[in-house]
DNA sequence: CTGAAAGCGCTTACAG
DNA sequence: CTGAAAGCGCTTACAG
């Protein structure tokens, strides 16, 4: 491996003026620098990272920590592109991922206390999957640079996240403008506070027409399109079944097509069905499903800015909220009357 | 942060004896020993991995690279895994996890080579996507430890994969025990190498009987359960339909199930069907679904432990084979006569 | 504009 | 058993 010494040895310089182009800076006459920089092609000498992460006091790598108590989540398409959000802006910013995927929180929590104290990685972000009280204290030991992909309730992280309560509350506001009132929700036993909000979304949708959520026509899933055919098939074997139902997550909502399909219910005609989130599968169902699109690649995006703007010193604002959008498909149409 | 001279000056020794105890190297007094321990607990004094990658010439970090060309492979629970396989490892030998995921191999190949000659990395773990080919000469510049997962044909690359032969292997010598003749096939429009090998195990069960890949009976799908289920009315539709269908992965075997349903095939008794993979969902169908088991766990298992094997100098096997095994449920019974 | 020197925080022979 | 010294490969003031 070409060393630094070894370039300033083959330009006839110092290996500080070689320095000096390097991170490009001024004061390098321009022959010298074009002369550098020739050698530096020339040997294909890339400068160790190690080396001066030691002086910069940086490592140049952030942690993507991800506690992956349910592996329903991880196999959520949506993460992918959050990942590549990231992984985008990282690479835009010379920064590298390392992936960490604990079990627990405390240990996803102790795993990040170690890895910033070794000086492995500068800050990181952090999926919450769960419950983030953990990294509080991680945080008022090392004042590290860290955001969250989520909530973060009662931590002081930078938190983005989606507007799920935007999201639900233009899903029902469609729903209702079509002319439904007996609509079916599908939430989950586990409530993120994603979960929390969306169903906020719901009820506020719904209170403004002066309607109630009633609980007769919610059903319990745990995000998969299984549970979501059961809960389908319960919400539709009530004496007075729902004209529409709006499921929390797309994997779920294609159960319930599977479950109207089963009971020969006609989708959209008898049935109206929402979703959200926005998975590829969404749009190649038959018919295509009507759902709320949760921007993941965004989500990622703005997270990475997020800290590298806190790796920068510079401070950005202390939580930030991706946009989400009703696409409107082939599952809704009005209730028949 | 503290630093190793702050521990030697509380300890009242040199850094020289911290860092034997830290390298729990011999020579150091039991009662230095013990007071050194003391200070280092007491102060959670942790060494600066990049101060000590510089003179150990290592960076703790291997890459795991994922040419994500198919959105699909990745959505594949099973890579979730084999990725929670190599860092069980990892964790033992104190390493640490790079993810990479660049969109092209040739991006993939260049990117490895700049976290090669940049030091981030001292090895990587590629995921076989797609081709391997410009690994090839990144093996070739720097002789740095690298595993492919994966069949990594006409490479240098250490190589990890499942024994998908066997797996199609046995799949079709059980539906051929249970007495079916006219065995459905979903094959995929892309072929990686696994792909062949399952193909080669189906031709070579049938051969063995006498008998030969009928063209009219393979259905071409592209690894998801919309492709399978379009593939499985195909194969349903024929004049004289199979009476088993063998798909060459989980997801696509769950379509045929869908399809099926719809045509009010009954499943077992009218229609077999087996899987590949084992992914969660396939347990959790109706019926649960027979099909062949790919330990992803072990896969990442094995794959990190190569890895570790060229890091720590040794020799490790040129290629690792996992087996797989056919699970037996509820899918598959003998066809009626 | 240029380079000598010190320093980042460890480890590794080498004397003692 | 113990520690002084040099070195890993960069960067950063500081003189010139």
């Amino acid at each position: 491996m070409t060393t630094i010494d070894e370039v300033a040895q083959l330009a006839g310089v110092s290996p500080a003026t070689v320095s000096k182009v390097l991170n490009n800076r001024p004061y390098v006459s321009a022959e010298k620098r074009a002369l550098i920089e020739r050698v530096i092609a020339e040997t294909g000498f890339v400068p160790s990272q190690r080396a001066r992460g030691l002086s910069k006091r940086r490592s140049y790598i952030f942690g993507m920590l991800i506690p992956y108590t349910s592996n329903q989540l991880f196999a959520d398409p949506h993460l992918l592109e959050c990942i590549r959000g990231i992984e985008d802006v990282a690479n835009t910013h010379d920064y590298n991922m390392l992936l960490s995927t604990a079990r627990a929180p405390a240990e996803a929590a102790s795993a990040c206390v170690r890895l910033l104290r070794s000086d492995v990685i500068d800050g990181a972000i952090v999926l919450e999957t769960i419950d983030l009280q953990p990294f509080t204290e991680v945080l008022q030991q090392h004042d590290a640079p860290m955001v969250a992909i989520g909530y973060a309730q009662g931590t002081a992280l930078h938190a983005i996240h989606a507007d799920d309560y935007g999201g639900a509350l233009s899903a029902m506001h469609y729903l209702l403008s079509l002319g439904h009132r007996r609509i079916g929700i599908v939430s989950s036993v586990l409530r993120p506070f994603a979960l929390e909000e969306r169903l906020r979304g719901v009820r506020v949708a719904l209170e403004a027409r002066g309607l109630c959520l009633n609980e007769q026509l919610i059903a319990l899933g745990d995000f998969s399109s299984i549970s979501g055919e059961a809960a389908g098939r319960a919400l539709l074997a009530q004496p007075e079944p729902p004209t529409a139902i709006f499921a929390l997550n797309d994997r779920m909502a294609i159960g319930v097509m599977r479950a109207a399909r089963e009971l020969n219910i006609s989708i959209p005609e008898q049935l109206s069905v929402i979703g959200f989130d926005d998975i590829p599968t969404a749009s190649m169902a038959t018919p295509p499903l009507t759902t709320v699109r949760q921007p993941g690649f965004a989500l990622g995006d703005t997270a990475a800015n997020v800290l590298f703007a806190l790796l920068d010193g510079s401070m950005p604002p202390p939580a930030a909220v991706i946009p989400t959008e009703l696409i409107v498909r082939g599952t809704t149409a009005p209730p028949l009357h």
